[in-house]
This record gives C-alpha cells, sequence and structure tokens, in this order.
DNA sequence: TGGTGCTGGTTACGATCAGGAACCGGAAAG
DNA sequence: CTTTCCGGTTCCTGATCGTAACCAGCACCA
C-alpha cells in the first residue's frame, strides 16, 4: 500500500522531455526513433548510476544523492523523474516530519538493472584494456601533428 | 592536420572526494568517474546504434551513415574516432580512388555488442509497457494541474 | 517569538556541448 | 571544366547541464 504522490508540489511540467518527433515517415523509422527515445532514456549517464544504486534497494533522495558522487540536486530531481515517467522507478512520499521520499525500481526497473549491471560489469574489467587503448590513440595522434 | 579531441574525451577530472565521504563503501569514488566515463561513452545514444550496426559485419562509413536514420556526418566521425580512441572500433583505410574507409568491431567491441544487443532487445520488448508508463504519467500530471 | 536546521525539491542563469548546414580536396566521369 | 562521389572538417546556434540560490513545512532551542 504506497502513499502515492498526491500532494507533492503542483508538480509543473517541467522538463520530462517530451520524446523525438514521431513525424517521421521513413518505414521502420518511426519505430526506430522510439527505441532511440527509450535507449537514450535508460542509457543515460545518470539515469544508469540512479538505477544501479536503486538495484541494491530503495533508497531515499539524499542518500541518492551522496551514493551518485558528482551528481546535482537538479539532475537527480530530473533524472528520477524521468524515470519515474518511464515507470521504470517508484516514488513514495511518506508524510511524517520532515517529510520522506523513498525511491525504487519497479519490476520494469529491476529488469533493466540486470543489464546496467552487466554494463557496469564490463566496463569495470575492460577498464584497463580501454585505458590502454586511449592513451595508444593519443600517443599516435600527438606523433604525427 | 589537427584534429585534436577538442570536443571529444572529457577524461574526468580526478572525482573531487570530498573527505569524510559517508561510509558508502560500495563505490570507490575515483574507480567510479572512469568507470563513469567508460560508461557515458558506450551508452551514448549514437554509440549503441553504430556498435549495433557493426555488430552485423564491417561497414563503410556512407553504409553507416544510410544505415542510422538521423545520423549527421559529423556525429558519426566523432563518434566513431571516439570508439576508435577506446579500442572498440578499427578503422581501415584504402587507398583506392575513391578512398575507401571501413569501421569494424574490434573483439573487445564485439564484447560490447553482445552488451548494447541486449539493451535493443529490452527496449524492443518493454515498449509498449514504457509507452503506457508515460502515458499514465502525463495524465496524471496533467489532472492536477 | 524568532532563529536555525533538516527535508526534498524548484528557479535563474551562465557555460558547455550536441548537432545541422555548409564547406573541403582529390580523382574520375561526363 | 564542371559535376559527382567519398570521407571528413569548420562554423554556428540552440538545447542541456551544472552551480548557486531560494522555498515551504516542521521540530528544536532559547
Amino acid at each position: 500500500m504506497d502513499v502515492r504522490v498526491s500532494e507533492t508540489a503542483p508538480l509543473p511540467k517541467l522538463a520530462t522531455v517530451q520524446a523525438a518527433a514521431p513525424a517521421d515517415d521513413t518505414h521502420s523509422s518511426d519505430a526506430c526513433a522510439v527505441i532511440r527515445s527509450i535507449l537514450a532514456r535508460t542509457t543515460d549517464k545518470w539515469s544508469i548510476l540512479i538505477v544501479k544504486s536503486l538495484g541494491r534497494g530503495p533508497h531515499r533522495f539524499s542518500e541518492l544523492r551522496r551514493a551518485i558522487d558528482g551528481i546535482s540536486q537538479r539532475m537527480l530531481t530530473l533524472t528520477l523523474r524521468n524515470l519515474e515517467r518511464d515507470g521504470l522507478v517508484l516514488r513514495t512520499v511518506t508524510p511524517t516530519t520532515p517529510p520522506r521520499v523513498d525511491y525504487e525500481l519497479t519490476t520494469l526497473g529491476e529488469s533493466l538493472w540486470t543489464l546496467t549491471e552487466a554494463f557496469g560489469q564490463w566496463a569495470l574489467s575492460n577498464r584497463p584494456e580501454i585505458e590502454a587503448a586511449r592513451t595508444r590513440f593519443d600517443a599516435r595522434l600527438d606523433a604525427n601533428t
């Protein structure tokens, strides 16, 4: 039983970036456009980190802010709002004082989480190789300046 | 030909670790910054689509441009350059006339491809649910305006 | 009674960066 | 000698991001 939002701030339209215009005529490209807008949202830098954090269980707003090094309050709010909009995250307000807001993954969000987790693991285990490649590339670039 | 990474490669400024960090050991903040830069690059909207295309075999520059609906020449060049830098994509120039440039995934790139493929599948199969969630959310938003 | 702090935001605004349009240079083709 | 194709690059603008500051409600302290 969740204490749904209902009484939060007026929730102005603020962002929720309207996805790409569907006004595209090319045959397969309309599906493509939607998929792309989903990917753009779910693979967004902050979204990934938030989903990753929430994968370890529900978190409060400020816990997330502390957990995700470098995120600004604004981007946290914005990204959470978008994730909530896409049904990936559930926002629960508990009207204590001070008010308490918990965020957790929905079932859909959890399925996304397994993917982002895999991505994280991949990044982690291939980090040395990628950094080496970067160094090589930059060196070659300097070489023929 | 000083291409330089002017617009690319924000190689993170080593994480300004606020000391007295909360004992949230799950992120070691400097590793986190590097991982984040890798994720930011590899999960970038265009990177995903390029890797996805290259997953089906080597492609020439203009083939990619045609295959990826909506990408501009500039972003294609830029993104390919970044992927090449990270050792995910191999660029091969054949000096015929007109010159021919082929791009293909490296082994590392292929391992990334399996992940992006999974992401694509996920987006595809969860599209209805996500769109429904968006509609619900927007409706609720309108409701209490 | 008023000040301070905690909560979860929101607003204003300047810096930055993604992205489209247009340009480039060489060779072949007409 | 003009056009076309190829793979880029340069220029410029508008969207987006992050910083900093503000807000409302309530408890605590004096």
